[in-house]
Formats: structure tokens, sequence, C-alpha cells
DNA sequence: CTAGTTGCAAAGCATTTGCCTGTGG
DNA sequence: CCACAGGCAAATGCTTTGCAACTAG
């Protein structure tokens, strides 16, 4: 074993990379259903077990983290979006996903005596701003 | 139509209290599996369809609420928990859910312009205090 | 050439539904 | 008595896995 760190996919092939575009592309956490339809635009026969395995690799590789979104199917973003701290909202009328920069902290003060905290995750549920001039 | 209440369960069973009896003797967010095996003490033959069924008639009746913990299914607690504003911590080591009253605020702020913020749920993750004293 | 990858289809899980029997009121 | 509820099993819907064929290196 000469290499160890976590970044190495083997091999190099097309429905690898149109699946790592599909979230390049998009800026925004994409469900599996959504890598798949963005995916196979450019490769037509790709099928939804790749879109899994993929997917599970580059979570493996942390080049993509989950985003849990409640009550929804997770979501992946990419591991350098992951990297700045920050949440999401879920825009209740146009169901996109959207990352927050910024947290309130303060957290660890909630916490019982004893408690140890080592991560969290805030969801926030509204609307988008586009959304929210369409229903005024 | 006479009643137009959300709190109208039509009959009164034993597999239905079983069901309610679980959540009041836990005091914490409980899954379908854990009511499950919780109630099936007391009616010996109750099966997980009946556990669902109550789960999502519950729900209606704004008896339960839904708890999503990140990664793992989702659990329900009652409405009466909930209505003290309040997020949750997920011990990673036992795996049990918590309450944790309080909220740290100031999460409008966070969002950008045009946004409007409906709800938002906090998930915290780490070790319980058992769990904490026991790993040092 | 050779092993990592893919597609398809079948297997798994968790949750929901259909259907007929049981029972609360 | 009779409609609501429950039990069982089949049906979903989403994710994972098995396997033979394919292809990047």
């Amino acid at each position: 074993m000469s290499h160890q760190t976590p970044g190495r996919s083997q091999r190099q092939t097309q429905q690898r990379d149109a699946i790592w575009q599909a979230f390049k592309a998009s800026g925004r956490p994409m469900s599996p259903a959504e890598i798949h339809e963005h995916a196979q635009q450019a490769v037509p026969g790709l099928g939804m077990a790749t879109v899994y395995r993929n997917l599970r690799k580059l979570e493996r590789e942390e080049r993509i983290v989950p985003v849990h979104v409640p009550g929804e199917p997770d979501r992946y973003e990419t591991a350098k979006a992951a990297e700045a701290h920050h949440h999401h909202f879920h825009c209740e009328v146009c169901g996109k996903v959207y990352d927050i920069t910024g947290c309130p902290g303060g957290l660890a003060d909630l916490l019982p005596k004893g408690f140890e905290l080592t991560a969290h995750e805030i969801s926030m549920r509204g609307r988008c701003e586009a959304c929210s001039l369409a229903s005024e």
C-alpha cells in the first residue's frame, strides 16, 4: 500500500465524471434523482445503481457530504462547499435547498451537564426570495 | 358533519392505547420499531402495520410530531413535548435521542435578503452524559 | 491484458395498502 | 349490530447487491 489519501478514485469513467459534473454545475445540494437526471444528459444509458455507487464512493473519499433535509430524501453537496461551516434552507414552495453561511453558535450552552457536542446541523424552512415575491 | 376537531380517534382499542402508552412511558422521541417493540409487550400480536397506521393517525390528529434525525429513521414524540420549543441531541454512542430545551435564536439574520423563515430544526450530535463518562 | 466499473435485474428494507376478520360502543 | 380497527401479506418506493459484459490504463 503506497498511498493512503482518501481522494483516490481508481478509474476515470465518463459516468463518474458526468456525476461529478452534476455537482459542480448545480452549486447546491442535489438528491440522487436530481444527479441521475442531470448526469443522464451527458451519459444516456446511465443507471440509477451507478449513481448510488458513485455517491457512496465519493462520500467515502470525502469529496461529497450528505445533507439531511427533514422529511426529504438525502441530498449531497461537494466537500468544498461544506468546508465553510454553513447550514441549509429548504424552500417549501419550490423545493430547492440553499446553502446558508453562518451559524448562530452557542449551542453547547443548551446541553445538559456532561453532554459533549461533536457536530450539529440546522435546517431552516420557509420561502426563498423568488417564491416569497411570487406569493405576495 | 358535527365535529371537526383534530383530536378525534374514533375508537379506543388496546393496541391504540398500548402505542400511546409507549410514548408516555419513554419520555423521548421513539422510532416506529421502538414503539412496536414496547407496545408489543402489552399487546403480543401487535403488527407493524398497526403501529404505522396509528402513528399516521396520531400525527394527523396532531397528538404526535415527527422528529427527523440526520441519517436515522424518523422518530416521533408527543405534541405536548413539542409545544415547548426545543431541539434534539442524538448520542452517537448509545443512539438515544434527547430533547434539548432552548434555542440559540438569531437564525433569521443568517438568511439572504428576501428569504422568509417559517420553521427550523436543530440536530446536535455527540455523547450524552452516560456515554461521555464511560469513554473517558 | 486485468481489474475496476457499469447495467440490468433481483434482493433488501422500511413503510403503505388491500382485504377479510375481529370488536368496541 | 356494524362501521372502525387490526392482522397478515402483498405492494411500494428507494437503495444496495450479484453478475456478466465492458473499458480505462
